[in-house]
RNA sequence: GUGAGCGUAGUUCAGUUGGUUAGAGCGUCAGUUUGUGGUUCUGAAUGUCGUGGGUUCGAGUCCCAUCGUUCACCCCA
């Protein structure tokens, strides 16, 4: 066997079918995007590293694809940074450009290039591929569409209503039941605080973010060796073990973070989009989960994730508050919410519980069988007029075996299959076999397109 | 970045304690059928057993390396 091609691990080819598949999803998210207001842009896949470099913490960076530069750059390194055996070093010195990572830090910086065209408050969403340099598994790739939906320029808690009636709507369409956390940066803030430990708060939440996962015992385990002090561990079971209803969880939370200004703020914006949205009516269950920690370092308020409840695959959507990521480009001032939606996890999502609704494909509804040059040329003009009708017509190219067309057909699952011969053509008619029914019948082009659209 | 499993036809896999010419289902192609597919029957094609080295009289099978792949950890969509 001849060497075959391949491509890079983590990536994917889309088949077809999978992209009507996909496609069904972009098209469901874009709807809802459209009905809430938001406007499309696109960003390149390439950014200058200068922009992605430390916007997602140490680990991020490694994730990175970056891109090398073109020409004689080795000539320009000295021998002692070419003999450094520095990785990341050497990568900084001819390497100017990376991959996108996310799309929420490209759209930071789209926002601060064009402040001066953008009308504020600016609702954007942003359907692309982001790619990371991680090892792929199940549900993780190195290339993967996110669908992104931010508003900049606006304080206003509405827009985290907004938000989370968007991720409603949209799974609500795809059938797909969810769970939808909600958690506040600024009451992990708070609790940091409250067991005096403020610097902390990265490795606390990371660790209480696995609760789930490794049980309570690994969670303190883990918090120690982070350099916790066992009273301050212990001060944060209460938080930690938090349960009841969400209005019973803010209310215990309120005594608990007394104390602290943040946290009293961070459990103040909770409730008021907790209350916003029960008001409204949700078809997911919303749920205040203070373990929902999210490693994306810019977030400083309301963070929101979604899992799916009957498939095992991690997040499948995210989103947050981040007060200042246009600062770190020179525009400060500018608050901006936004969420994500993991296309590719969904894609396995609907896959795995067949929710396609049959629709979501558009093949071809009709074929016409070639009998040769004569025959050809009637459905030609016969596939013209269909066409003209709106249904989605093909005639087989070559004069090939019924049976070789009949199976074409039938491998792309058309529905109808026309066939004209010399006595069709007498009378000007088809004759339309139901491929579904093997049933078939002598009928003129617009009972045809009548029976196909019917 | 860390750890574990797996690489045999287009595909899913079988292949005994190392033993002659490496098999099966599905798929593909051809015929049965000069205007009828999805269901029948008949026949055919296909592999440097991931790659390189080693042990052995003998390696798909054992050892080492390498690449690929899958899964878990870290982290994340």
């Amino acid at each position: 066997m001849a060497q075959k091609p391949g491509i890079p691990k983590g990536t994917r080819d889309f088949s077809p079918v999978e992209m009507a598949k996909r496609n069904y999803i972009f098209d469901t998210i874009r709807d809802v995007y459209h009905l809430y207001g938001f406007q499309q842009i696109e960003t390149p896949a390439m950014e200058n590293l200068s922009t992605l470099m430390g916007k997602y913490g140490e680990e991020g960076d490694k994730l990175l694809f970056k891109i090398q530069n073109s020409g004689d750059y080795f000539k320009k390194l000295s021998d002692e940074e070419l003999l450094s055996r520095d990785a990341a070093k050497l990568a900084s010195k001819f390497c100017e450009k990376g991959l996108r990572y996310d799309l929420t830090v490209p759209f930071a910086r789209f926002v601060v290039q064009h402040r001066d065209e953008i009308t504020f408050p600016f609702k954007r969403y942003q359907i692309q591929p982001v790619w990371r340099a991680d090892r792929p598994q199940k549900g993780r790739y190195r290339e993967f569409f996110q669908c992104d939906a931010d508003v900049v320029g606006s304080d206003s808690l509405l827009n985290e209503v907004e938000l989370m009636q968007i991720v409603d709507e949209v799974f609500k369409r795809f059938g797909i039941r969810v769970s939808i956390k909600i958690n506040n940066r600024k009451i992990l803030t708070g609790i940091a605080e409250m067991i005096g430990h403020a610097d902390k708060i990265v490795d606390i939440t990371v660790a209480i973010d696995k609760l789930d996962k490794i049980g309570l015992e690994n969670v303190n385990k883990e918090l120690a060796e982070k350099g916790i002090p066992q009273e301050a561990i212990d001060q944060l079971q209460p938080v930690i073990l938090l349960s009841g209803t969400n209005a019973e969880k803010l209310e215990t939370l309120k005594t608990t973070l007394a104390s602290t200004e943040v946290g009293l703020k961070g459990i103040e914006e909770t409730q008021f989009i907790l209350e916003a949205l029960e008001s409204m009516g949700l078809h997911n269950e919303i749920e205040l989960d203070l373990t929902l920690a999210r490693g994306l370092n810019y977030y400083t308020g309301g963070i929101f994730e979604v899992k799916a409840l009957d498939v095992q695959i991690g997040s499948i959507t995210g989103g947050g508050r981040y007060d200042n990521l246009t600062g770190v480009f020179g525009l400060s001032g500018v608050s901006g919410v936004g969420i994500s939606f993991g296309a590719d996890r969904i894609f396995d999502v609907l896959n795995q519980l067949d929710l396609y609704p049959k629709e979501a494909v558009h093949g071809t509804q009709l074929m016409f069988i070639n009998f040769g040059d004569k025959e050809a040329a009637c459905c030609l003009k016969m596939s013209a007029a269909m066409r003209k009708a709106g249904v989605r017509a093909e005639l087989y190219p070559d004069s090939a075996k019924m049976k070789k067309q009949m199976t074409y057909a039938n491998k792309k699952t058309i529905p109808f299959v026309a066939l004209v011969g010399e006595s069709e053509m007498a009378e000007g008619k088809m004759t339309l076999k139901n491929m579904e029914s093997g049933e078939q019948e002598l009928v003129s082009v617009d009972k045809a397109i009548a029976s196909i659209l019917g």
